[in-house]
DNA sequence: TAGATTGTTAATCGATTAACAATC
DNA sequence: TAGATTGTTAATCGATTAACAATC
């Protein structure tokens, strides 16, 4: 399984080709060809055929896919066959909401604690981890293994913080925030800007209505 | 200003860019080139130039671009030179988080409204607005203009609300349900899939631990 | 005027699609 | 065996980068 050479094109649809195969599965199908999955995800075959054959060859001449086996496959391709401890940094609405998401916990992302800088927030509890002082935080990290850090603080906050999280085993960023973070080789960073996402929405709305005239 | 085949790796860029442009505004940079911009963003000067020429020619040569005249122009693209009205379609944690948040309505997107099918929650209040029965949705939509819905329901729900917003003057949804929206031409959709962003990070976590065996 | 930097065309690179031989 | 469908190579398409003439 050579891996490199994965373009962060091909590993954006992994995700989906899960949840079709998942959807698949719930409804007991047992094989799928790449034909059928093409218009069921509204995709080519052949894209799909290329993805799949990225990771070696999960499927059968003249049969198909066996759908069982493919979302193993792929779950395990994503990494979903571990656990992965995270923390979140900054307990205000979507901190909070997003610990007590549980969906995640399904994955095999499990929660683990919840920090923000104040000091009125410390001690009311999401999802059963009371929020702590983030100055206890560099502590809290050298004493557990936790994988993921979630940051949902101002960008003025996120930047100064990587260092330190990073110095102590932190191996990925999932960032709300709305910066750009730079981070050593091997540390893996996934940005969510929610802002970002709006704007292309009212991009599309308004360049809608200027060719409309 | 000929939009028609803007490309959405280019629109996915603008937010970024406006980003940055404002930064400098801030920090009162009067002009900047397309070399020093690709320093900062980390992108070629090359690309600049020519996701900025989509649009038409706002530099000068020998000089750069004005930072300020950029920004201004590169709002107007991106369509925030006007307001949107936005109801959230489901107050779990994670509508009421976005409701909370305040950064959109700066950028002119108006929070007018939170719906939920659960009775509990009717009444209680989310950055003044009470939440109200999913059912009186219809006639509040009737009776106000609302550019964007912004779903954060479970993806059961979620399929079969589309229809009703769309025949009742919704331009746009921000889709947090993790499924695929069906909409008619000229209805934007903006999905933002935060499990599916999770998982990118997981594969990229788990490759490099292969890749280091 | 000379230097700087854009706007734009041409070249390259990478991603997607088409085609088909291999094979179940 | 015949039909179906993959795995994979080749062709196409689109996006990115390089180069440079135009021009401030």
């Amino acid at each position: 399984m050579q891996e490199k050479g994965i373009s962060q094109a091909v590993v954006g649809r992994l995700p989906r080709y899960l949840r079709y195969l998942g959807e698949l599965k719930e409804n007991g199908v047992e094989r799928v060809s790449s034909q059928e999955l093409s218009t069921l995800m509204n995709v080519t075959a052949s894209q799909i055929r290329q993805d799949f054959n990225n990771f070696g060859g999960f499927g059968q001449q003249g049969y198909g896919y066996n759908v069982d086996y493919l979302y193993t496959e792929m779950s395990k391709i994503l990494g979903l066959d571990r656990e992965y401890h995270f923390v979140i940094i900054g307990a205000g609405n979507l901190g909070r909401a997003l610990g007590n998401y549980l969906n995640f916990e399904r994955r095999g992302f499990i929660f683990r604690g919840i920090f923000d800088k104040d000091p009125e927030l410390v001690g009311k509890e999401v999802r059963g981890e009371k929020i702590r002082l983030i100055n206890e935080l560099e502590d809290f990290l050298k004493s557990n293994k936790i994988d993921i850090a979630v940051l949902t603080i101002p960008k003025t906050g996120a930047v100064g913080l990587v260092d330190m999280l990073v110095n102590n085993g932190i191996r990925a960023i999932w960032n709300f925030a709305h910066v750009d973070l730079n981070v050593p080789e091997g540390v893996q960073v996934e940005n969510v800007h929610l802002s970002d996402s709006l704007m292309k929405l009212s991009y599309n709305i308004s360049r809608y209505d200027r060719e409309k005239q």
